[in-house]
DNA sequence: ACCATATTATAGAGACCGGTCTAGCGAGTT
DNA sequence: AACTCGCTAGACCGGTCTCTATAATATGGT
């Protein structure tokens, strides 16, 4: 007679872990096995929880981790008292995430995007809706600003692309200069776009 | 009686098909037989000229890539004018290269980095070396334009990172807009970082 | 209170493909 | 002819994702 997990809660538990896993290794480097593991749920009821399979399982995954990290963001732009403030905010979260992981966390959603974006229409669906929740929420805040709303969806286009790229080149360097240099210049070019 | 290919040719072929397929899927995503299928290669003979087996091979495809798409942008930058038609020139490559693809060629680097790059020294290796490659690269054409030495390499930094992560987006959008407007707001801040 | 039934959850095995290695075949040379 | 060297076919072990048969819990009628 085993205990079961009460309903919802090991779904969530196992969504969690894979949100983590598949961010860090991407799609194929990541294994089930491992992800249930690691969420200590037992090995049948993924199909359960599932039923598309893997493929499911990490399109929820970097949903939930896209929606993480954007309420994250969210509030840093919310308390950011100017733009290039909000724009080394942003930089300084994922270089605070960098060095706490040895390296291993960047965005939860560019390892998949990259490494199963393009055979898995779902996965690939739900890495696009991530980034464009992050890139609304930066547009908006750019539009609160006064800037017009192609502009500041332009502006934000460039910060996150930026953003993306220096975080690229730092875990491949294993140094996050990359990451600040890059800041300083978007959030300089900025500063002046929203002035104008 | 069957021919053998001739020396060095097997490993070349091998060298390039593997460079194709870990640049569009990454490196878990590839198995060492889908290349050696593909290069129309001996099953055997990997381990015959790549001792290291599907790390070594990995790494060296990558050296190979980067080391390719090195010259094309040598050669584009040689020919710009002036630095906004550098970047845009580049861009226009990476759109090329998506466009004639269906979105599967980008960057040769980016994906094995971010898939296999925290796994892997040897790997992470040949990624940097082949960033740091292309950043000399630009860095050394900025310099020439008479901007300090410093300055040139921030803003080879900046214009790779974007770059980087424009494609990162326009591949998950499977859209070359990101790529066009991003390369154009960095062309405009280039030219006018360099005059000053 | 009791049992039948539907729902929720799980364990373990099945089918398959991964990278790796070793024993042996081809060709060229002495 | 015999020997060496370059090269390769095929099998090995381990791990992958997936599925089905079964257990545990909740529900509702009597």
């Amino acid at each position: 007679m085993v205990m079961m997990a009460s309903r919802g809660e090991t779904r969530a538990q196992v969504l969690q872990t894979a949100s983590s896993l598949f961010s860090r290794q991407g799609f194929h480097a990541t294994g089930v096995t491992q992800v249930l593991a690691e969420a200590d749920a037992p090995k049948g009821s993924l199909y359960f929880h599932f039923p598309g399979g893997k493929e499911q399982l990490a399109a929820e995954a970097v949903s939930v981790g896209a929606g993480e990290l954007g309420q994250v963001i969210d509030t840093l732009i919310e308390r950011a008292p100017d733009p290039a403030s909000a724009i080394t905010a942003m930089a300084d979260l994922l270089v605070a995430r960098l060095e706490g992981s040895d390296f291993a966390d960047g965005c939860p959603i560019a390892t998949v995007a990259l490494d199963a974006g393009a055979d898995s229409t779902p996965i690939r669906a739900a890495c696009r809706a991530g980034y464009d929740q992050w890139l609304a929420s930066i547009a908006g805040y750019f539009a609160g600003l006064g800037v017009s709303a192609e502009t500041a969806s332009e502006l934000a286009l460039l910060a996150l692309s930026s953003l993306e790229g220096a975080l690229l080149l730092a875990k491949t360097r294993r140094d996050t200069a990359p990451l600040h240099r890059v800041a300083d210049r978007i959030a300089a070019l900025i500063t002046q776009e929203v002035a104008a």
